[in-house]
DNA sequence: TAGGCCATCTGGTCCT
DNA sequence: AGGACCAGATGGCCTA
């Protein structure tokens, strides 16, 4: 009945409600942490994530930004992954790290970039060009190599 | 203006 | 019974 802002006149309601408000902030909360551990968020050149370090000199300001506020940091030009974009760059991740770790597999900047890019929209898809200081158009990052569509079709994704 | 993203409300279901 | 979890609906804000 009430979408937004009023309160209901049923007291279990309200509470429920407001039980509903706090858990998903807690999802909100996690959510804005696995933010700082995945690239494009918050990481610069203090960060210690040596795959992306070891390849580039160029990162993105830290920023940070609060659940409320809008994803648009006007000052510094860069904007809040949303909730499925964080999801998605954090599994790209998983796997990048995989293939490194478990299979000892070495790649260059474009490769790291495509297998962090795979599925991900625009908007990421011309801040990880940015992050990893990659020239021309994004579309490098959008076309996946054979060898980056293998990896994820290794990992059932399409 | 349409579409994407978000917070919130709500009722249903499952668990303790 | 009460709480946690979930998915659908709704309305607001913002960008292309």
């Amino acid at each position: 009945m009430s979408p937004k802002g009023n309160q209901s006149a049923n007291p279990k309601r309200n509470k429920a409600n407001a039980r509903e408000r706090n858990r998903m902030h807690g999802l909100n909360h996690a959510l804005d942490e696995l933010r700082r551990h995945i690239p494009l968020s918050s990481w610069n050149l203090n960060s210690s994530f040596p795959i992306i370090n070891y390849h580039h000199t160029m990162m993105m300001t830290t920023t940070t930004t609060t659940s409320s506020s809008y994803r648009t940091n006007h000052h510094h030009h860069q904007t809040k992954l949303s909730k499925i974009e964080t999801l998605r760059l954090a599994r790209n991740y998983l796997i990048l790290l995989t293939e490194i770790v478990h299979y000892h597999q070495c790649y260059n900047r474009l490769l790291t970039g495509q297998i962090l890019a795979y599925g991900l929209g625009q908007q990421s898809l011309n801040q990880l060009a940015t992050l990893l200081n990659i020239d021309g158009s994004i579309r490098s990052l959008s076309e996946p190599c054979r060898q980056v569509q293998a990896i994820f079709a290794k990992y059932s994704i399409i």
